[in-house]
DNA sequence: CGGTGTGTTGAGGCACATCAAGCCAGGTGG
DNA sequence: CCACCTGGCTTGATGTGCCTCAACACACCG
């Protein structure tokens, strides 16, 4: 959504194109840096394909993911000067390099875009709130549930009743939703004997009842 | 630091006054609303005097406080169209309206406040996504230590020692700390045993051991 | 073949929620 | 003046959801 945004208002715009990469773009290797917590906020990258993982490290070695970026997706949007979190590749993804100047540069000759990406900016940030918000209060079935569903509105290429990609590792799960390994594999082999969804393989799953997921993602003590 | 930045910028721009308001100013009273979810946002407050606080409810009647204001904090900005949640007094209150509309306008106007605007919005809800974060995986004790040390860093002008107060009751604490009244009370009974504060009066503390309290609040298990 | 990385499953413990009783200050009415 | 109520807070007893630790299954790879 901010992509298209961007590549409606600033598709003209003669970009500064990144030295290290073709056309303005970057191929990605699974667990290749894309950028790190602190560095200068010099460009903003839209995922083309692939998936990315932005998250933070804390002192004691535990990892919050803080969200996971799908193609058509913006990373690096909204973090200020420096970097908020580190972020990496999960898959082979290919990448945008948005050099933040020219659209800094774009804004000052274009008030009212100030104002849209400010709109965005918030908006974008509010959502993401809102989910952490809901996450926070959540038991681990309602979480995991919450991912599912969001993972399936993500695709809605993927048919009721198809396999869903779930490109992340269980790993990756747990620490976005703040939870452990062991947790999250037993809350989904919970679900598959409840026939909510089926896991036919690690890197996808199905959904079986959609209307069931959905009660569990909002209140685990409405479905019994 | 919003407010003096939008007092620097903008005292000179002749506010749009608020009709049911005198000099731009709302006088509260306790559990008055400021505004509700979903409202359309129309202005932006700054809190003059007293405490404000904002709030979601959720289906199952928990509530979940996301914020509370203090002086010279702002509320109702970065929210978008509509108020993202409910916002009314802790206490008696002062606040001043600022119509959003003549902040669009006067960003209209100067392209250079946008982006600082811009950069204010991120930089802002950035340090709440941060917070929540790191509230998300702490401990009841851990999350109890970062409340106290932020409350007492809003008031850097209660020398060390002194009572610091603390205008919520305990179900407000809970209720932004995701934590019930009574391990709220539990905690901070915990604390004042371990001498690390003091609870003279239900609306205040002291802060006897700062450092100890400052490693509390990062990790629990390094002090014992 | 063993080694490694990822995921599943089981047993036990602990932090926090829940339920419930009691304390204290302030208000109201006899 | 005391009797009583009410709301906010504290504290105790009990239950439970998730973490921790640990074993095992399985795929992949040299």
């Amino acid at each position: 959504m901010l992509a298209t945004i961007l590549a409606d208002t600033l598709g003209d715009v003669p970009w500064t194109v990144d030295p290290a990469s073709r056309n303005g773009l970057r191929l990605l290797r699974p667990q290749t840096p894309l950028f790190h917590e602190g560095d200068r906020t010099e460009n903003f990258y839209e995922i083309l394909s692939g998936v990315v993982r932005a998250f933070k490290v804390f002192a004691d070695g535990r990892r919050q993911i803080v969200s996971f970026a799908f193609p058509n997706d913006i990373v690096g949007f909204g973090h200020g000067d420096t970097y908020r979190f580190e972020c990496e590749a999960i898959s082979d993804a290919i990448v945008r390099v948005i050099p933040k100047a020219s659209l800094m540069r774009s804004i000052r000759e274009r008030p009212e875009l100030g104002e849209k990406l400010l709109q965005i900016a918030t908006g974008e940030v509010a959502n993401m709130q809102d989910l952490s918000i809901l996450l926070f209060r959540k038991t681990a079935m309602e979480r995991i549930a919450t991912f599912l569903m969001s993972m399936a509105r993500r695709r809605p290429d993927v048919g009721a009743g198809a396999r869903q990609p779930l490109p992340m590792c269980r790993a990756d799960i747990g620490d976005f939703l703040g939870l452990t390994i062991s947790t999250v594999s037993r809350t989904l082999t919970k679900l598959r004997d409840m026939n909510v969804i089926d896991v036919p393989d690690r890197g996808g799953f199905v959904v079986l009842d959609f209307h069931k997921l959905l009660l569990l993602s909002e209140s685990e003590d409405t479905v019994h």
